[in-house]
DNA sequence: CTGAAAATTTGCTGATCACGCAATAATTGC
DNA sequence: GCAATTATTGCGTGATCAGCAAATTTTCAG
């Protein structure tokens, strides 16, 4: 499965997310073009499209992609460990690795990209989008380790969609913090109040 | 306010959003142009895009002013009322009025055109986008009413969110269940879920 | 090594959408 | 009534996205 073709396609997929992200963030999102993009990869317009189904598509890919990472993660946590445990563990993971701990932080241009992707109500949406597309899959991964059907029971899809949204308002928060703080612990304490039943912290 | 002119706005959003429904139904939502809707609720294919910023928007409004229905809501729950049970309320309400009580079963086509925005790609994205788009209010209104600052502490956005996600996902599997059962209950247990923090039901 | 098969890239084309702009028509408030 | 505000409309423009078929590249069996 590694031969030539299938590393090509690699190859261009990450040139056009690349060169989308960069001349997004060079010049302001509605001021990059299909065609933009396509030229600063390499390629022609129309493979644009066999690529990515949108314009916004290319920018929000790596998000998508943490999205899968989450469900891998939560299949590849041990069978014994507590569910939110394992729960939290796969939502945090992907993030973890971008974004840096408390030593490293994450780069400026990382930064800018996710705040983009926040204030930018075009890619805002997609991003959405496409989380929401892969809650059936997280859901199922949910559905698994608590031994639920998420065909009859809501609630593995209530988790999965809960802890998306938990998230993305925890990375939302995140960008907004002055000075900044770690995101890791950040998107613990937002998962663990969640599973703590979200109780109003005015009593 | 109710001068003619408001009316006619009114009455022309309104036949719009009526037309594309009816339409999208009638022929599938990607068999109908925006030149179709304009024409079927008698004005102009321009007027069409002064009142909607794109073709989905038109089908998504009636869901669009539910989540807005929802804050009024909230606000408008009396002020000694435990917060979990007041936002219970204000999210479940909108429906209530829409999709009908025990013994009065929601009509075909409105069930119909629920299902269409849960599954037709392009609408669920709108209606995530709107949904989400509304969660500063939401998660302001929240603010309040539990003294907490949504620019300081994640907290409201946090309740904001997920309760909006576990609603959706609860009409999603409403959508499902065969035979049907009654809607409001069944949201009830979803946000009763979302506030006892989402168990893991397999221990 | 070679040539046929499979997959990918590309240019072309057409349908549609969304918006800026300016002219026109309607409503409002004085 | 009349002037000012606001809504509607037509026209033109730029851009997105997908279908199709030709050309190119990769693969793989012989």
């Amino acid at each position: 499965m590694s031969g030539l073709r299938e590393r090509k396609k690699q190859a261009t997929r990450d040139a056009l997310m690349t060169a989308a992200l960069r001349l997004a963030l060079a010049r302001g999102l509605e001021n990059v073009r299909v065609e933009d993009i396509a030229a600063e990869a390499g390629v022609s317009p129309r493979t644009y499209n066999n690529y990515f189904a949108s314009k916004y598509e290319a920018i929000t890919a790596r998000h998508t992609d943490r999205v899968r990472a989450s469900v891998a993660e939560l299949r590849a946590r041990p069978p014994g460990e507590p569910f939110w445990e394992a729960m939290t563990e796969a939502m945090v993971r992907p993030w973890a690795q971008h974004a840096g701990t408390t030593d490293t932080p994450p780069s400026p241009e990382l930064l800018a990209s996710i705040r983009m992707l926040n204030d930018e109500p075009a890619l805002r949406a997609e991003a959405l989008r496409v989380a929401f597309a892969a809650d059936g899959e997280l859901a199922a991964a949910v559905g698994e380790r608590t031994g639920t059907d998420p065909d009859r029971d809501p609630y593995p899809r209530l988790v999965a969609v809960t802890a998306i949204a938990a998230v993305q308002t925890g990375v939302a928060h995140w960008l907004r913090t002055d000075p900044p703080v770690p995101l890791v612990p950040l998107l613990r304490d937002c998962l663990r109040a969640l599973a703590a039943g979200l109780p109003d912290p005015s009593r």
